[in-house]
DNA sequence: AGACCAACCTGCTGGC
DNA sequence: TGCCAGCAGGTTGGTC
């Protein structure tokens, strides 16, 4: 469940189910899953056996709950990353193993038990240090989540910083939507969504957008991911459920992604597919043309 | 230093 | 029916 608005649905859903619990046995049944982890499985499980998770967290695409926080203890979290095919699910222990089950927590009171799922083991989760920024930063961030950037729906997510940054960028515009050192928590559909509402090119150069482009782009990210977010977020088949297994439906009100061939919403022309970076880039021709000013 | 993209995996779909 | 190419929501390490 990749992009941000998936990945707030199963931070709420861990929130509400496992934040509180104390851990009480972890299985590792694939090491792909805990390949971050220094110390491998072994030190996974043994950092998180007879600890309490705290409040669940999100930054971007990645998750975190606090390991013993009430008990004063400010210096680890579980972290986590879905990659393009990770679930957590917080399922009933007698529900038989799923296919891909890659991990499994088991708590102390015997309920549901947290089982990470994910068929393409691109995701992963890992026990990392939290970081504090100083005596007035009483949550911390994830050592390994320096270098990502805040994501839009933060509060203290920088608007003006990230004018200045993607103007200096020399690189073009849905590039720098899915760098997530400039702006986290975006990714390939959300990137078209917004730039589809802000009918802007793909390949338009970062240096060509001015600062009122810039901010209806930004304003246009955030629209589009708190009205998916509202909705349960974007799901086209049974791989992108929430941690009870359940799809959301934004997938009925994409403007862009996964259209082609249909009518733009706005102009009727047919929206296109183009092959961009391994993957696609859906875009209307007619909305959203390359500015004249570079050759592409 | 910064930008780029191949590689990491498994499963599904569509064309031949 | 079978096979194979192409595609899928992300990130990174290595290269230039």
């Amino acid at each position: 469940m990749p992009e941000l608005p998936e990945v707030e649905v199963v931070r709420r859903g861990l929130d509400r189910w496992v934040s509180g619990r104390t851990v009480a046995e972890v299985e590792v049944c694939h090491p792909r899953a805990v390949r971050r982890q220094t110390g491998g499985g072994l030190d996974f499980a043994a950092r998180l056996t007879g600890r309490v998770l705290g409040p669940a967290r999100r930054r971007g695409k990645y998750l975190w709950l606090p390991v013993d926080e009430a008990a004063g203890d400010r210096r680890s979290a579980l972290l986590g990353h879905l990659g393009m095919s990770g679930q957590l699910l917080v399922q009933d222990p007698a529900v038989p193993d799923e296919t891909h089950l890659r991990i499994r927590l088991r708590f102390t009171d015997g309920g549901r038990e947290l089982r990470f799922v994910d068929q393409r083991t691109f995701g992963h989760l890992a026990v990392d240090d939290l970081l504090f920024d100083g005596p007035g930063d009483a949550q911390g961030l994830p050592a390994a989540l320096a270098h990502i950037a805040r994501d839009p729906l933060d509060p203290l997510f920088d608007d003006a910083g990230f004018f200045t940054a993607l103007r200096a960028k020399r690189t073009t515009v849905k590039r720098a939507l899915l760098d997530q050192s400039l702006i986290s928590g975006v990714g390939n559909i959300y990137a078209d969504e917004a730039l589809w509402r802000s009918k802007l090119h793909y390949d338009r150069p970062t240096e060509t957008l001015t600062r009122p482009l810039a901010a209806t782009l930004l304003a246009n990210a955030r629209e589009v991911m708190t009205a998916a977010l509202a909705v349960g977020g974007t799901s086209f088949d049974s791989l992108y459920v929430n941690v009870n297994g359940e799809s959301g439906y934004f997938s009925r009100s994409l403007d862009a992604y996964g259209r082609e061939g249909e009518p733009c919403y706005r102009c009727g022309t047919p929206i296109r597919r183009a092959a961009w970076m391994n993957r696609s880039s859906y875009f209307c021709p007619r909305c959203q043309r390359v500015p004249r000013q570079r050759a592409y």
